[in-house]
This record gives C-alpha cells, structure tokens and sequence, in this order.
RNA sequence: GGGGACGUAGUUCAGUUGGUUAGAACGCUGCCCUGUCACGGCAGAGGUCGCGAGUUCGAGUCUCGUCGUCCCCGCCA
C-alpha cells in the first residue's frame, strides 16, 4: 500500500548530513538505492540527486516499521523521518558514510518495477537500453553530475557575458531555409502549404541583425540543427555560446572568449591560463597539417635540409616538395610488424600521394648524416619515434612551369601532403598514446587559429565555396583579388584561393571548440563574396535580398563567435561521447529511442500540411 | 552513400568441426541471518538464440536478406 505525502516536509538532502548533525531529526526522500536486509536488521541506502545516506531499521526497537522496509525494493521511493546518530562503523566512499538515520517512519510513495538495469555507475547495460531507458540512465551519479556541471558552466558563461555589458536575446526557430553547407531541418507551413521554415543552422543572420539594429553586445545560448549523419561528438541539434559585438577588432573578441572560458573552466574546478597562442591558419597547416593542431604533440619538423640533393635522388623523392619529420615522443623500439602496421593509418589517397620512412636503424646505415642531422633539427630524444613524410616522385611533379596556375596547383600538392602527415602524426599519437601519455589527463592547450583562407575549392560542384560562411570579411589587403569573382568562380586556380579572412577558430587539445570571425558589414563587399562563390545578381536577391538591404542601413563593423556547449562541457566532464552531457540525445541514425522519434504522422496531419509522401521502393 | 564491430535469460556475456536437455555471473523470487555498506548462506524461477528465408537428416553455430546499436570515411559553410 502506497502512502500519501500529506504535509510532510523534505528537511535535508541525503548528501547534507554530517557527523555534527548528530542527534537532529530530519526526513529526507529520495530513491532505493540499495538495501541490505540482515534479517532483523535492515540497512536502505537511500539516493537523491545530492548523495546517498544509510538508513537503519531495527526489528528490536520498531518492529513495524522493520516490517515494512522489508518490503522495501530498488528505486522505490520513500521519506523517512528519523534520527540521525554517529556509525559504529564509518563508510569512507562516501561523504555521509560518519552518520546514518535511525528511523522512526516510513512513507511508501511510491513503489518500482524492476528496472531493466540498476542507475549505479559500473552499470554494464549497453547504451542502447540506456537511452530507451533514459530516465534511469539520468539517475546515475554520473549523468546527474554531468547535467548539473552543463548548469554550472553555463550559468558563470551567462554571468560573466552580462558583467561585459552583453543582452542575452532570442532569435526564431522557424526561420528562413538559406541551404548553405549543412542540409536544413524543415517545418511545414500549414498556413502555406507547399512552404516550409526551416530550423536554424545557426542565428547568423539575426545576430548581425541585431548588431545594425544597434543592441551593440548580443549572447544567446541557442539551439542549432543540422541535418548531417552524425559522429560520437556530433548531434543533429545542438547548443552554441552564440556571441556576436559592434566595433570589435580581432583581440576584442578573443578576449571575451578566453574571460568566458577562464570562468567555465574554474566552474569545473580547472585553472587555465588565457592570452591563447595564436597562430595562423599557414602557420597550422605547415607545422601540424591541420588546421586545429593539438598542442600536446610535438609539431613536425621541416627536415628538407637534412637531405643531400643526391639522397633525394637516390630515396625517389620529389625535391620540390615539403620533407617533414614526426616526432612521437617515448615510443621506444618498435618490432618490423609494429612498423608495417604505420601503413594501415593513412587510407588509399594518402598512401598515393605521401612516400614515409619510419625505419631510421636502416636509414642510418647508408645516410649517417642525413639521420644525425634529422634527430638534431627535431631535437628528438633516443626512445622517440621519428617518421620522415615526403611526396614520391612522379613525372608530373618534374613538369614546372611558372604560370601562377602551375604553381598555384603546386601549392595545393604540397599542403595536401602536409595535411596526410599530419593525419598520420594523429594516428601514431593515438596508436602510441599509452607510451608517451601526452593525451592523458587534464592538461588543456587553447589556441587560436587565424587567417583562414575565405574560399575552398569544392571537388564534387566544381566551385569555390566559403570556407567559413560567406558573412565573413576578407582581409583588407586581399580585396583586389575578389575583382573577377564571378567570373572566376569555377576556376580552381583562380587567385580567390590566396584570399585570407578575418575568421578565427578557437582549438582546445586538437578539437575546435568554436568559430568567428569579423563580417562583412559593406553591402558592396557582400555581393562581391556572394558573386565568388557562383552566385548571380538575381540568386543574391532572391535568397538574401532581405539582408543586402539591411546591409544598406547604417551597420556597424561587427563580428562575434559560436561555441560549442556540449563539447566544452565534454571535454570539462571527461566524457567520451556528447551523448553522456546531453540529457535526451539521439542515436547515429537520429532517433530517439525513448519516445521513438521520428514517427510517421497521421494521413489527417499530412493533407492539412499539403504533403504528400513519396514511398521509397 | 561506403566500410567495420556487435545482436543468446531482466542485464552483461560464454557456447567447440553443425549433433541429445543452451550455460555463468549479476539482477529477480522465497527462506535463514543484528552492523552491513558490491552484506552473506541455501533454494528457485527465468530463453521466439533480433527478425525472415535458405542449405542440411539436424542450425544459436553455415549462406542470403532485413532490422537495430556503436565506431570510422564521405558529409558537417
């Protein structure tokens, strides 16, 4: 028989008492945790969001009540009135293991099928179950600190914004589709049928409105969709720190990330230094070959000049092309299969177009110089693995002309070849991460990327695309170069390649934790980037003349940043997946496994809407 | 869109070259137990081997398909 609550009253959490509590009567309510009954003694350990507390219930002094916790099972729900006194004998593990409550009553409240798995943290039970069961899931000790750590954090993200004089203002979730990089989320328009919002991206376009509109500091801790197939660390919605300011230079903004951070950091018990490293997107590429280099790493080394013009020759490498050494710290000596297996790390384009040497025993034996020299310039301790990434010799390599074409094409082999070693100084850093143990624990390298290049070359349309979004400003220095945009917009080797933005990335251990830049705030400069990347007057107009004729209305140089949430709270919680900080995620195929989301809707719902559902065959 | 791993009791897993009645641990139920804290002891219940075809005298095991979960590539301005 289940009791009713009446007027009873929760006077502590079962995380508060204290051995100085000793004495006071208290109720608490919560969960079975775990009952231990001895026959005519009963332990409950009874678990609330805050802890877990002991309760006894003796046969001898109460016979009653002994009787009815003997009923008691997991996860049924109860208040206990009682006493609390000092343990005989004390818990360490637990922070309320010096008292326990002697109790004196108990209110059944509620009672619990037995759940498919226990919410303890050593539960065994595949994620799965978990996520269908996602209520018992959040039970667990570590969910619930994660979810209350995402609280914390931003909350002193919100607190420290609004001390900067920051608003924190909403922007629609049903939008305007503006297809752009990702695939958008639609709703269906009733009102219109056949017409359909689309669920944001990103605010992008209202926080550079609400900069012309004058609100001068703008943050928002705003949802995002995008419909792309997803990745442990990728989740079809999603939560940005979106900031955005007027008048700011670079440093402005940088600064107010690094104070944001700082802040969310110390929430989570972690100190970090801010003035990040800053380093530009060429620098990345050329000592990391990558664009969100981790710090922890060694970079790579440029060895060419270790090479004698005739050992080039000699080991068939293109001469033209970068010569870099990895490093990998305290590898030790490896066997000829654990070297054979280096060639499994890189796919089939990357073996094709990079040539590695990781075998340096063999190299030493014909080119003692050329390896002292390499262990010099990378300054690399004996038990280090050291693997030399080239290009291979090809003909057409040989073939250099000097039109800006050619060397433009040039260029583009030579950072594709930095950009397979880097992916290999990853793997080998992954592959050897308990040897040399730079990725363990808390340690957080920041920095911050800049200059990215404003457009890349998309392969599959045979067009230039904005690398970042084309709101950002290009560098004052390289405006000319946008001179023949459009004309030049299917052209791999036009100059808009060389043009660099204002854009910045904020990086943290190898994962980007956000993204800004300074925008464009001239309308002129803005169908000038919208004609680059392929777009004609009319298209401008039709897809973004709403926001060409805001441009036109007095707006102030401005530009802000996105970070991301989940992974901030990821990395402070340790956890492996975005799953574990999110408290209803979605599976790798976007479902729901709780309330089975997606479902088909009624025949009723579709014809009201105006659609019609094509049946894959 | 492509590749890989997995799917057997409520849960996590084992299950030999295809062969009689599919096992273990935890959980669950009952009994015993006054200082446990992963309590302990004894007994017991519990199975559409994801689903569907096929091969075979015989399929948890082999083949094909399908569904689901996870990881990776593509994709994610």
């Amino acid at each position: 028989m289940l009791d009713f609550l009446g007027d009873l009253k929760r006077t502590h959490r079962c995380g508060d008492l204290r051995a100085t509590d000793a004495g006071k009567t208290v109720t608490l309510m919560g969960w079975v945790n775990r009952r231990r009954d001895l026959g005519n003694l009963i332990f409950v350990d009874l678990r609330d969001r805050a802890g877990i507390t002991q309760i006894v219930f003796d046969q001898e002094s109460n016979p009653g009540l002994h009787e009815r916790a003997s009923q008691l099972r997991n996860e049924f729900v109860v208040a206990v009135t009682g006493t609390v006194k000092v343990r005989q004998s004390v818990n360490p593990n637990i922070p309320t293991g010096e008292v326990e409550l002697v109790a004196a009553e108990l209110s059944l409240l509620n009672e619990s099928k037995v759940p498919p798995f226990l919410p303890t943290d050593d539960t065994t039970a595949n994620e799965e179950l978990r996520l269908k069961y996602r209520y018992l899931d959040l039970r667990r000790p570590s969910l619930q600190f994660n979810v209350q750590l995402r609280h914390r954090v931003a909350l002193a993200i919100r607190q420290y914004l609004n001390s900067l004089g920051f608003y924190e203002i909403e922007t629609p979730f049903m939008t305007r589709s503006t297809p752009e990089g990702a695939r958008d989320y639609l709703v269906p328009s009733r009102v219109h049928p056949g017409e359909f919002y689309a669920l944001p991206q990103s605010p992008q376009i209202f926080k550079q409105i609400l900069m012309i509109s004058g609100f001068d500091r703008y943050f928002q801790v705003v949802r995002c969709f995008r419909d792309e197939d997803l990745r442990a660390d990728r989740q079809p919605e999603f939560t940005q720190i979106d900031l955005e300011m007027a008048f700011p230079q670079e440093d402005t903004v940088f600064e107010v990330v690094e104070g944001f951070l700082r802040a969310a950091f110390t929430e989570a018990g972690f100190e970090i230094e801010t003035n990040f490293p800053r380093m530009t997107y060429d620098e990345a590429i050329r000592q990391y070959g990558i664009d969100k280099p981790d710090l922890r790493l060694p970079a790579m080394t440029d060895v060419k000049a270790a090479f004698a013009a005739e050992t080039l020759e000699t080991l068939a490498i293109d001469a033209s092309m970068p010569v870099v050494a990895i490093r990998i710290p305290k590898v030790g000596e490896l066997s000829r299969k654990e070297r054979d297996e280096h060639k499994t790390l890189l796919s089939e384009k990357q073996s094709k177009a990079i040539k590695f040497f990781d075998d340096f025993k063999r190299l030493e034996k014909s080119w003692p110089d050329t390896v002292a020299k390499i262990r010099e310039l990378t300054k690399a301790e004996a038990d280090d693995l050291l693997v030399v990434v080239t290009a291979p010799k090809s003909d057409a390599a040989t073939d250099t002309t000097s039109s800006p074409a050619a060397v433009r094409a040039h260029n583009r082999r030579a950072v594709a070849v930095l950009t397979h070693a880097g992916a290999l100084r990853l793997a080998l850093a992954q592959r050897y991460a308990e040897r040399h143990k730079l990725l363990d624990g808390k340690v957080f390298k920041f920095l911050w990327v800049t200059d990215f290049p404003m457009f890349e070359w998309d392969e599959q349309d045979g067009r230039w695309n904005a690398a970042h979004h084309p709101f950002t400003s290009p560098h004052e220095r390289d405006m000319e170069k946008l001179a023949n945009g459009f004309a030049e917009a299917r052209d791999p080797n036009s100059a808009l390649g060389e043009i660099r933005s204002r854009a910045y990335d904020v990086v943290l251990n190898g994962t980007e934790l956000g993204s800004g830049s300074i925008r464009i705030h001239r309308q002129d400069v803005q169908q000038q980037i919208f004609a680059a990347i392929g777009m004609d007057e009319e298209e401008q107009q039709r897809r973004f003349g709403f926001f060409l004729e805001a441009l036109q209305y007095g707006t102030p140089p401005h530009g802000g940043i996105a970070l991301g949430l989940d992974r901030i709270v990821m990395i402070l919680a340790g956890a492996p997946s975005l799953r574990e900080v999110i408290p209803f995620p979605k599976t790798a195929a976007a479902t729901d496994l709780m309330t089975d989301a997606p479902t088909p809707v009624t025949e009723a719902q579709l014809t009201e809407l105006g659609i019609a559902v094509k049946k894959h065959s």
